[in-house]
DNA sequence: ATAAATACTTGCAACTTGCAAGTTTATTTT
DNA sequence: AAAATAAACTTGCAAGTTGCAAGTATTTAT
């Protein structure tokens, strides 16, 4: 019964490693955070740089400079918010929601492959078990401070 | 039905946020990466250097600069391997026993808080889940190169 | 005996990180 | 209404991490 420890680390650490290798479409190639990013503003409506920043759990300074080569490359938009000027609306540009979508598909075939390895019953039980897990995370006072 | 990415996703962060806490015990304070190489290092029998390197899907010259710094703060021993003078073998230094337990208790209990708030037989069922996701993982050919 | 492979180490150059200090705009206090 | 405080960022910095390419030492293959 003992050892869930090893068991949770084990699979973090496979699906980091799926994580990285979904992060280049087309001629795009980017970052797991920036994946991450892209991410984060594309399931939000205009949220603000404070907003993904929390929900990363990054550095509102790292974040900002991130934002910023993501713009660079032409797959983030940023615009002062006219209701409050010192807030940053972030959303994606069309390309980025190109390659937001692509990762999506990739990670979705991806965890599709993976779950054609079990039976119907095991796939709807591991998929409930990530629910509990996620909801019992949530209620928990050691971790885990994103709020999504 | 859909959205796996999304719950594998929200969890996988919880979970490293979970972990990025569990690094400091008594004065040594390490980073996760530092952390997760003690825990490899822990359940190996005097692995090599490119083993644990290729657990962690590190850069083999990476991993060697890790342990040169888990060396000097006295965590880590590192001797070539009488059997083959090419090879690094690598061990725990009783300090460095004394961290890699901490973080074990420390996340054991973090874990057991969790699923604390889940019942019996739930938390059944998702350790069952966690098992036969890794199994899944491991069959499939997307990912997941560690061979633990 | 020579060539090729393995297990590492080091130099480099690029990138990421967080903190502290600054700027601008908004809110609160007096 | 003016001054102080706070919020949402941005930039400078210094420290740390990364992987590649090139090197050394040892072992295996030819």
């Amino acid at each position: 019964m003992e050892n869930k420890r090893e068991l949770f680390q084990s699979m973090v650490k496979r699906f980091g490693l799926l994580n990285k290798n979904c992060c280049t479409v087309d001629d795009v190639e980017i970052s797991l955070v920036q994946s991450h990013i892209l991410y984060e503003i594309d399931r939000r409506e205009w949220p603000s740089m404070q907003q993904v920043a929390d929900a990363l759990a990054t550095d509102l300074s790292t974040f900002s400079r991130q934002v910023q080569s993501l713009m660079k490359i032409g797959l983030v938009t940023k615009v002062p918010s006219s209701a409050d000027k010192r807030i940053s609306v972030l959303g994606l540009t069309e390309e980025g929601q190109k390659v937001a979508l692509a990762i999506q598909r990739d990670m979705e075939e991806h965890l599709e492959e993976i779950f054609s390895h079990m039976t119907e019953f095991e796939q709807d039980m591991v998929l409930q078990s990530i629910k509990l897990l996620n909801e019992a995370m949530a209620k928990s006072s050691v971790c885990c401070k994103p709020m999504y």
